[in-house]
DNA sequence: AGTCTGTCTCAAGACGGG
DNA sequence: CTATCTTGAGACAGACT
DNA sequence: CCTGTCC
């Protein structure tokens, strides 16, 4: 996941976005930190056996894993320990996206993830248990094992709608958290203003903050060219054209503008663009295909017509497995269109009379970092909270198994920073730090319930008609 | 020369006792 | 009681412009 | 610092 090699471009183009700082530099700030992701890093690195080759990991007495809460409890107490008050975004998910090619993508890749596994588990039965632990990302499970443990803990947490990337960055945009602590460069191309990595590391090593503007001033480009860059880069959403590495669409994308301009000038020379990336018509009438349409885009050999399942690959994108709201659906398409339209204005007819434009993936793939699913974050407080020792100690201790001496010193921990925490706020009592000191409607532990609210159980298209 | 692709390898969390 | 087996980033070789 | 252990 994330920019495939962003990283290594923004530290040879613009290394002065990029800044060192020790952990104390971050006293009394708040950071969201994508719980989902911090989830899955716990289950896999977490085991024990020789080498780190093993499966097995932490568990309870009747055989839950607990690696999750082990690795969420430790950090979540180290982070409050060195003044750093976190927020945790959940993902939502999943990702449907209203496009012929990604839901597809999407779709095959998990398929394919929980077929490898049920046929791996077909042959023990005991494994059922794992296969359904393990569905996409970080199963429901541990999503609200680590819930229970944060709310616990006094520590505020949220469930985004869609992916918490780009909910942690909306919530930096507005200044409801001072950054985003990630080790997934998605994070950026959702504008995040501070990226936060090397949080998790030991305290000795610096973190290292990456300044978005700094960035896109070094890089030499805008908002809308970033995000046009990680996309020619690779990213989640879609396939990358061949041939077409960082340092090739940076140059691209200054030379050219945006992806479009890009298309026009390299399509007629040795690139081969996948036909995903290309505007395609939906033509009932074969004739009636105007010459200007398709903007001088080099014959695709093999791909497009050659491709059986093309036809059901618009009906898939229509039909769309899961929850699919009309309005929603709509929606997506309408924004999309905006953005392409933004972007490009001198292009040719976007559309044709009559007929529908399959709009490219990479249009798409725009348009979800441009407009991704949010909740607004301004409705949004969080509010770090006394730990509840009876409530972790039983969570913690009677069911999960943890050494009462291990907890008991991490509550003790968490009680001594959360004392600090209280000094400082009344050592900056004087400085207007913005926060809605007054407003009474603080709400406690849910301000998820504003969010959870549409989300049910689209997972499996429950609901029987 | 510079750049991209493919293949390989490795390590991935955090703690505390020695 | 035993076999278990993912993801991504870095190093390097090789092809291509 | 290295290594085993956490559950």
């Amino acid at each position: 996941m994330g920019i495939k090699g962003l990283t290594k471009l923004i530290a040879d183009e613009a290394p002065e976005a990029i800044k060192e700082h020790k952990v104390e530099h971050y006293n009394g700030r708040t950071v969201a930190v994508d719980a989902s992701m911090a989830i899955y890093q716990f289950l896999i690195a977490i085991r024990h056996g020789s080498g780190g080759a093993a499966a097995s990991q932490l568990t309870n007495e009747a055989g839950e894993v607990t690696s999750h809460i082990q690795g969420l409890f430790n950090r979540t107490i180290r982070m409050l320990a060195s003044g750093i008050k976190p927020v945790f975004v959940f993902d939502g998910k999943p990702p449907t996206l209203k496009g012929g090619e990604l839901d597809k993508r999407r779709e095959k890749r998990e398929k394919a993830e929980s077929e490898l596994k049920k046929a791996q588990e077909e042959a023990n039965v005991e494994e059922q248990d794992r296969q359904s632990k393990r569905l996409v990302r970080a199963g429901k499970k541990e999503s609200a094992d680590c819930k229970k443990l944060l709310e616990l803990m006094g520590v505020p947490w949220l469930e985004a709608p869609c992916e918490a990337e780009a909910q942690c960055a909306a919530l930096a945009k507005i200044g409801k958290v001072y950054a985003v602590a990630t080790e997934d460069t998605d994070t950026l191309t959702f504008a995040t203003p501070r990226l936060l990595r090397n949080m998790t590391s030991a305290g000795d090593n610096p973190i290292k903050e990456i300044d978005y503007k700094k960035m896109l001033e070094g890089l030499g480009l805008t908002h809308a060219q970033f995000i046009d860059l990680c996309i020619l880069m690779g990213c989640d959403y879609t396939s990358n054209i061949r041939g077409i590495g960082p340092k090739s669409a940076l140059t691209l994308i200054k030379k050219y503008g945006d992806i479009e301009h890009v298309l026009e000038n390299i399509s007629k020379g040795k690139y081969q663009v996948p036909p995903e990336w290309l505007p395609r018509i939906k033509v009932r009438k074969p004739s009636s295909l105007p010459p200007s349409a398709p903007p001088s885009v080099s014959p695709v050999e093999e791909g497009d017509k050659a491709m059986p399942g093309d036809e059901n690959a618009c009906k898939t994108a229509e039909v769309d497995s899961k929850a699919g709201m009309e309005g929603e659906k709509e929606e997506g398409i309408k924004a999309a269109a905006i953005v392409a339209r933004e972007v490009a204005p001198d292009e040719p007819a976007k559309s044709v009379e009559g007929e529908v434009m399959e709009m490219p993936a990479y249009v798409m793939a725009r348009a979800l970092f441009v407009q991704p699913e949010i909740h607004d974050p301004a409705e949004l407080n969080f509010k770090w909270v006394e730990p509840n020792e009876a409530g972790l100690e039983a969570f913690l201790i009677d069911s999960l198994g943890f050494n009462p001496d291990r907890v008991k010193s991490g509550i003790a921990k968490l009680k001594a920073s959360r004392g600090a925490m209280q000094q400082k706020r009344l050592d900056s009592f004087f400085k207007p730090s913005g926060s809605s000191s007054t407003s009474s409607t603080t709400l406690k532990r849910k301000e998820a319930p504003a969010a959870a609210k549409g989300k049910g159980k689209a997972k499996f298209g429950g609901k029987k008609k």
